[in-house]
DNA sequence: ACTGTATATACGCATAACCACATATATACA
DNA sequence: TGTATATATGTGGTTATGCGTATATACAGT
């Protein structure tokens, strides 16, 4: 009873919940782009991310001054699974964020690596 | 992004996670079925169900001495999935769990409320 | 080399979470 | 009423978690 209780103690923070949905949702983002769409300070959107990074929720690639987050591809179907219920849960606020996303200026660009 | 924030909190301990999916496999459940099945002692199985009873994931029903929890009727549907999806990743526990259980004397007896 | 931007992390502190143990309450039955 | 079983909860202590602030590191452009 470790893997998803593991699993939903990372999810049992807001800052946390809100990375991993708009991770799913985006696919990738990076940490000035979390800063924005949750309204946080930097400290706090890196200090959680590192923690997803260490429990095996996320990886990390560097790209020039940006680091780019999405979800580890070795996450089992059954985290994925929840991860999309819980965006049903949170669909209003998640829409709220991507909204701010959308309206964000100076996005860095992504050296296009998906096809 | 505070309704699933409080569901996952709430999954994120192994004593409330292993009772939410036993509860969810059995329908219902006392609390000295759960001290057996999770090996654990009832001071610790009453604290976290009565955590769960207050963040509204189950309902109780007194029956003479025993008081036995079940899923709360009104856990959104989301939840559910979250709790079937959860099931799947703890299967191998699960089982032990309810084998445990099966080999348990003197088992109170439910007033068929249901059918 | 210097400056600006992006990100990570160390530190100290405040609070929350969890536990074991003891005790209180509720019910059943003699 | 007295005893046994089941459950809930108070208390004190320990550990874990999260935060803000300050600082370190990495890279880009000059």
């Amino acid at each position: 009873m470790t893997r998803a209780r593991r699993f939903f103690s990372c999810l049992g923070d807001d800052v946390r919940l809100a990375s991993m949905l708009l991770i799913h949702a985006e696919k990738e983002l990076c940490v000035c782009e979390l800063v924005e769409a949750l309204n946080e300070n930097q400290s706090k959107i890196s200090r959680h991310l590192g923690q997803l990074r260490n429990c095996g929720l996320v990886k990390d690639r560097r790209q020039g001054q940006w680091v780019f987050y999405s979800l580890h591809p070795e996450l089992p179907d059954w985290a994925i699974k929840i991860l999309e219920q819980s965006s049903v849960a949170e669909a209003r606020s998640l829409k709220v964020m991507t909204q701010r996303l959308g309206s964000m200026r100076n996005r860095p660009e992504r050296a296009t690596v998906d096809a």
